[in-house]
DNA sequence: ATTCATATGTCAAACGTTTATCATATTTAT
DNA sequence: ATAAATATGATAAACGTTTGACATATGAAT
């Protein structure tokens, strides 16, 4: 059987009261009591039963995190950011990966709460998530308005657009469409949808907006792209994100639309993976550090402090990353 | 307050007992008595505190998966799966990044252990842990040697190497190097070296080993390979994974080395991301979704049984996924 | 009329910890 | 010498749930 703290007294000749006290640091202790308990405890590799803990009010220590799935590299680098982050604060991370099924963000948030988690954040983009009220516990979101007492922390979505919208007219394209992601309210690419459009006005130029649904598989996509590519002829696009442009880029190359001479393309996210892999594609950087810097350092506030006055929205600049695709 | 098993027995006008009879399913129940009671759970959006259910003795329905750094698109992917699989028998993830420090991986593993996992998958890659014999856990390991009770799954890394090396030389290819990674005794790279020598060896070809450190950032990487590249004058490359082969090819596209005329290359992993965004590549595809599936099976065989009989290896087919790079 | 399966209740112990209360030493400072 | 600070222990309640023991009631089958 597992040691107990019953069994590491024993082997320490104290008493079950002075190993909780060393290993909660309570009360008055002698350097001499604690290096044997701690002797003790090391001996039997002893690990406190966090269950036991928990239940006595101790928190849990395991924090929530919802994306829809990190395979989409851009998640994959946040959620790891936030593990590591998380990690040096002792806490741990509950991975869930909501598939984009509302049901499934559903029963990870019921798992989440029946589990004790100290909090949670939150990237999935389910709409109509009213559960997420419901429960009083330290939430975060990542880029979508949840409900009105949940933070937001986002890169700056309009700017991002407009940077990029900017970047292509600048490297000499006039005829500048965005593929956007499925333009639902409230969803972050409708910001950077707008920056795209406001730029265009200004330049009185006209803008072109094809959606380009998530969920489609990239062979689907690939179909999609290559049909509006043949019949329109633009000279510039913007992806929404670098997955999208990757695969644009490669359907131009297909049919022998040469990048960035007759086609410039610029993405979005700006993934380490991206910047370090396929340094030629033009993207907009989300400042992923800062993203989960701070996604982590306000959920602890959170955690801390229920009540302690946060922000409704934090937007964290973004930047043009220059490849040669733009 | 959350609501406690006696406010549902409260509600629903029956007793504690009943409450948890219900929730167990254990003795008898009326049909009547259940829908009251799911009513009330429903009505106070009960949720069971699972610390106290696992403090009674009952599974924690969590599972600890140890990986590098899921920010690398294979344990992205390999993470991802695992966690779908896992959610759809009512286990949670904890995920853990060892970012390849042993202190880290260490640590690790006594918080799961704190924190009562019913199991745990360990795709990690750091030797000497003897730590992972010594908690009489449920243990998978992915790729490595860990302990002798522990299983290991693992696609066919030998003839993954055998197979890139013939599909270089069936290209026509006549110099043909290995970038490998580190090899550490026991790593998995090892196997992919041995085929790919062996299959050299075979058609009387000298092979050339070069190690590409893991750790390497992937501008080090570009130097080291820009090096290789300028002094040697290989005409086909196996690199053991995607990543070092992206980077070769856009290295030697660099150096005026046209890829696969001058200069064949194949990698190593196949995952989703790579076959739909760089298809391009030829590759040792890892049957992903069978390595998950058999993961997590053989864990939660273990998890019912602890001693039930599991093989000590389970090598799983790779196979060949042609692009145009070689 | 008796037995048996079904259905529910009361009560209490148990899981492993934390923590408060009280008690009792031993040291240190005044 | 006395008070205060330091150090430890014994005991027990509490966290929320499960489960076994036991009691009791209803309805159905014999």
């Amino acid at each position: 059987m597992k040691p107990k703290l019953n069994d590491v007294a024993q082997l320490a000749g104290v008493s079950v009261t002075t190993v909780s006290r060393v290993i909660n640091n309570h009360g008055y202790l002698s350097q001499q009591t604690k290096d044997k308990v701690f002797a003790a405890m090391h001996e039997l590799h002893y690990q406190p039963n966090n269950m036991a803990r928990s239940l006595q009010g101790k928190n849990t220590q395991l924090i929530g995190v919802i994306f829809s799935d990190i395979r989409n590299p851009f998640f994959g680098e946040l959620v790891s950011r936030i593990e590591k982050l998380l990690f040096a604060k002792n806490y741990k991370v509950i991975l869930c990966n909501s598939a984009d099924d509302p049901q499934k963000e559903r029963d990870y948030l019921q798992m989440l709460m029946a589990n004790q988690v100290d909090g949670i954040i939150a990237g999935a983009h389910n709409l109509g998530i009213e559960e997420y009220q419901q429960y009083g516990l330290p939430i975060i979101s990542f880029d979508r308005y949840l409900s009105d007492n949940i933070p937001i922390v986002s890169s700056d979505n309009y700017h991002g657009g407009y940077l990029a919208a900017q970047a292509l007219h600048q490297a000499g394209a006039k005829d500048i469409a965005i593929f956007s992601g499925k333009n639902q309210p409230g969803s972050p690419t409708n910001g950077r949808l707008e920056g795209y459009k406001d730029y265009l006005k200004e330049k009185n130029l006209i803008s072109h907006v094809h959606e380009l649904p998530f969920e489609l598989s990239p062979a689907l996509k690939t179909m999609e792209i290559k049909s509006i590519l043949k019949q329109a002829h633009y000279d510039g696009i913007f992806c929404s994100d670098d997955l999208n442009a990757m695969l644009t880029i490669s359907v131009a190359r297909q049919l022998n639309i040469s990048v960035p001479e007759d086609l410039k393309v610029v993405g979005y996210d700006g993934t380490e993976i991206i910047r370090n892999y396929s340094p030629e594609l033009t993207t907009i950087e989300q400042p992923l550090a800062d993203i989960s810097t701070l996604l982590v350092s306000l959920l602890l506030q959170r955690v801390a402090d229920a009540n302690c006055d946060l922000e409704k929205e934090y937007v964290l600049p973004v930047k043009l990353v220059k490849g040669i695709t733009a």
